[in-house]
DNA sequence: ATATTAAATTGTAATGAATACAAGTTTGTA
DNA sequence: TACAAACTTGTATTCATTACAATTTAATAT
């Protein structure tokens, strides 16, 4: 279990409890950057885990969201969406083949919007439209 | 029913059957910059047309959002927003009070994105924090 | 005007993501 | 090793949204 101290660490550096269900999320979150719902980390850790409860699941993620550790997406409407990447950056969303690709830019408007006197704790840029790869098969 | 004559020529340009419900529904969008939900507007339209469905004011809002004629957010995570305003703009949600403020600024990064391959058909901009108004109330 | 037909509306039932809650278990500390 | 707080579990709900079939209405042609 070396390989989770990655995950130990940050998790003491919240003053969390290090379970093995958070251990797990983290490192299910850290290997597959495809914006999973906390439903499909449920669907796919419970294979391994069938004790896993799906209470657990929302719980955690949400609490590490709290902590700044993970971010979430609300970019597809209907459900939310995680990411382990928590610096800032944005997100595109396909309307062909569903795929949620990071876009690494940040938004240079935020200090208007300080300046104006709101006090900003998160920013989210979300395009839609069809991605590269679907436009290259013809599909646009 | 002349006031409502804006309405009925945006549905004509659209080639939508003119019905009393999307009438109502744009009118109260139009009238109501707050970003309401789909159950906000049902519920209060149906205090004057009590034989209002909530499917109705579901599948209208959807049509008007296809045809680009309102906008919908997902700012809130919980439910989907629409905006009368089709124009592109950002919004900012307070934390504390729940309000959803118009930020009107444009994305100065679409350009980049449609460099990269991408085909960009919708835009979306969200801030999350504490409202001037409530950072003045000292709720910060 | 009237008939026609495609489109829209209605109401109910079902879905699906997320939350509430109470009981049991585990973690970190004393 | 004992303890309290934190966490996990499973079930039951909630709430937004969608599905669907029957009915009604709007726009067009007769």
């Amino acid at each position: 279990m070396i390989y989770l101290e990655k995950y130990v660490t940050i998790l003491k550096q919240n003053q969390l409890k290090i379970t093995p269900q958070r251990l797990a999320i983290m490192k299910y979150l850290d290997e597959h950057r495809t914006h999973p719902t906390a439903d499909r980390i449920y669907i796919d850790l419970k294979e391994k885990n069938p004790a896993l409860s799906k209470t657990t699941v929302y719980n955690s993620v949400e609490t590490l969201k709290e902590h700044g550790i993970i971010q979430s997406l609300t970019i597809s409407g209907s459900e939310l969406r995680y990411d382990f990447e928590n610096k800032m950056h944005h997100h595109f969303l396909c309307t062909k083949c569903g795929t949620i690709i990071d876009i690494d830019i940040k938004c240079p408007n935020i200090g208007k919007i300080i300046e104006s006197g709101h006090n900003v704790e998160e920013v989210h840029g979300y395009f839609k439209g069809i991605c590269k790869k679907c436009m290259k098969k013809g599909l646009g």
